[in-house]
DNA sequence: GGACTTATGCTCATATTTAGCATAAGCCGG
DNA sequence: CCGGCTTATGCTAAATATGAGCATAAGTCC
């Protein structure tokens, strides 16, 4: 072993190595997930492709796969997880590589691609007019899971793990970022349809669980959602999404669209405000039916950083 | 393109995978990390190894290469990043995954392996005695880049990121989570030893800057340091680090030592005991001068999710 | 016993969040 | 032109969380 070659970097397995997008957009008030597929088939694979020698980088490998799939240009973009299967003997190893990427409404794209409502693959997600029926169907399910272990401590975690994720108890309120733990509850339960490509049991899918992706892609979206959810609430993404002039009200929307959950009009007003996020441009809004609402754009100069008023740790400077 | 050899797996370019780990440990008041190197030089690198076919998942094959390197078995673990180097003609790819892992204690660990002090590659982070003099230093070498730029724009946007990133302005005050954000500035200005490794400028480091490890390694911990200081906020992930039984003050001064910013006593102890994350064992530690503290220990049971109380949404039930 | 050290409990001022109400300013149908 | 309807926008009171300091408790050390 020399510095030249240093331990982290020989040889060890070839492995083949798959890039991934999540590309979101919001339409009015649905949020919308990027598919493709291929010709003639209903999409439902993200855009994806092997990390390649002539890319030079893995995050223009991603766009320039998503771009010839689709025909969509990326923004914004941030890693999201990596992912390896299981190795299998003898077959070679694969690992997949996500991203998150944001683009301002829907572009044109091509013929084997559509843009997806993120809840027709996540129905449950969406709690904008209240709690959804389809919890109660899935809670069931998942209850019934819980009690085919044969482990009595087994049985009480995953009752509690199940109260946690869907917001059970009076303890635990609905927490709009556990997507990728109430996805993978439903996928260790086998109430998801991909859970059959696991073997075992046959697809056992419960209603309300929506519709499944390719491969592990379903996963991805999760934690692409649950990952841009927490995100909205720290950092000034949301404006990734919004075209250059909206109202409040729009981007209020945006925002309930991509939580799923409504959120208290005057209130958010005011905190955008108090950011100084955005500037008035001057122009009016008289698209809906009453009063004509100011329009708005993003202020990227402010840098912004927030204040982190709750940092949640009784942060001091001095003994 | 068939379904059982979808695009995403497809051949694409062969690729070496490495695990790279940053084990972390806090010893009194010191945060640690666990460095491994080849047998008789000081261990300047992070245990790793290549992902190998044996390796049923990324994980385990993680946690085997640092118990081989380093003696050390592995806990709490979680997947931090991963880095892609640019392409070179000719040469083959590596990516490597890092993962963060939290054990209690410092372990006893083999000779080719160490636990160093985290602040001493990155000394401007620790501000528990306040503000470092190191800082003045790197201000004036980064000021001091940021004016090597031709275009007035960029001298201005990087004045902007250098203020962001050390808290210079009224409006920025210091940022104990960015960390790499902090890393990224000096690497990109050659204030750090490892830039050399990019060519151009030789190494003309700044002192103050902390020692360089192998590689990206430094940026491996960088990003390792901002994850867990952000996350002891919203996760219990604090008592993955302690033992068995602790005093409050025990929990202050390792969370005081990760986040490296002095917390208010009182304030600490009541939030953590409005949590309801700890109870009494009965006990009492007398190890230091004063008067007896009562010793506590983790209640896992609680499954712990902050209430989130100011969640920077204004979220709401109703419409 | 007295000085010193650390632990622990309590209180007050301030900042942030939650929630609801009131008013403004457009449209629409008569 | 007027009321009725809709959405925008502004304001305020109450609840909660946070920041900071002080007082007391209970040991150790001399």
């Amino acid at each position: 072993m020399t510095a030249a070659e240093p331990r982290d970097r020989m040889a060890g397995q070839s492995v083949a190595v798959g890039l991934n997008a999540v590309v979101v957009a919001v339409e009015e008030t649905t949020p919308r997930v990027l598919l493709a597929g291929p010709d003639g088939a209903r999409p439902s694979a993200l855009p994806s492709g092997p990390l390649e020698a002539e890319h030079r980088t893995m995050e223009t490998g991603l766009r320039s796969w998503v771009e010839r799939q689709t025909g969509q240009p990326l923004g914004y973009v941030e890693q999201l997880y990596t992912f390896g299967d299981k190795a299998r003997a003898g077959s070679r190893r694969f690992i997949s590589i996500a991203y998150l990427a944001l683009v301002r409404g829907l572009g044109e794209h091509r013929q084997a691609s559509l843009w997806a409502d993120w809840y027709a693959h996540f129905p449950y997600e969406d709690w904008r007019c209240g709690r959804p029926p389809a919890i109660e169907t899935i809670v069931e399910g998942l209850k019934a899971w819980s009690q085919t272990a044969n482990a009595h401590t087994l049985r009480r975690a995953r009752l509690a793990r199940i109260a946690m994720a869907f917001g059970l108890d009076e303890n635990h309120a609905w927490n709009e970022e556990r997507v990728l733990e109430r996805y993978e509850l439903l996928y260790e339960a086998g109430l998801v349809a991909e859970a059959g490509l696991d073997a075992r049991t046959g697809p056992s899918t419960v209603a309300g669980t929506g519709q499944p992706l390719a491969l592990d892609h379903r996963r991805m979206l999760a934690t692409a959602i649950g990952r841009l959810r927490a995100k909205i609430k720290y950092r000034p993404v949301l404006f990734e999404l919004m075209p250059d002039q909206f109202t409040l009200f729009d981007l209020q929307r945006t925002a309930e669209a991509l939580s799923g959950v409504r959120l208290h009009k005057p209130n958010f007003r005011r905190l955008i405000e108090a950011q100084g996020l955005v500037e008035e441009t001057g122009n009016l809004s008289t698209r809906t039916g009453g009063r004509p609402a100011k329009l708005f754009r993003y202020r990227p100069e402010v840098t912004f950083e927030r204040p982190l008023p709750g940092a949640r740790l009784p942060l001091q400077s001095k003994g």
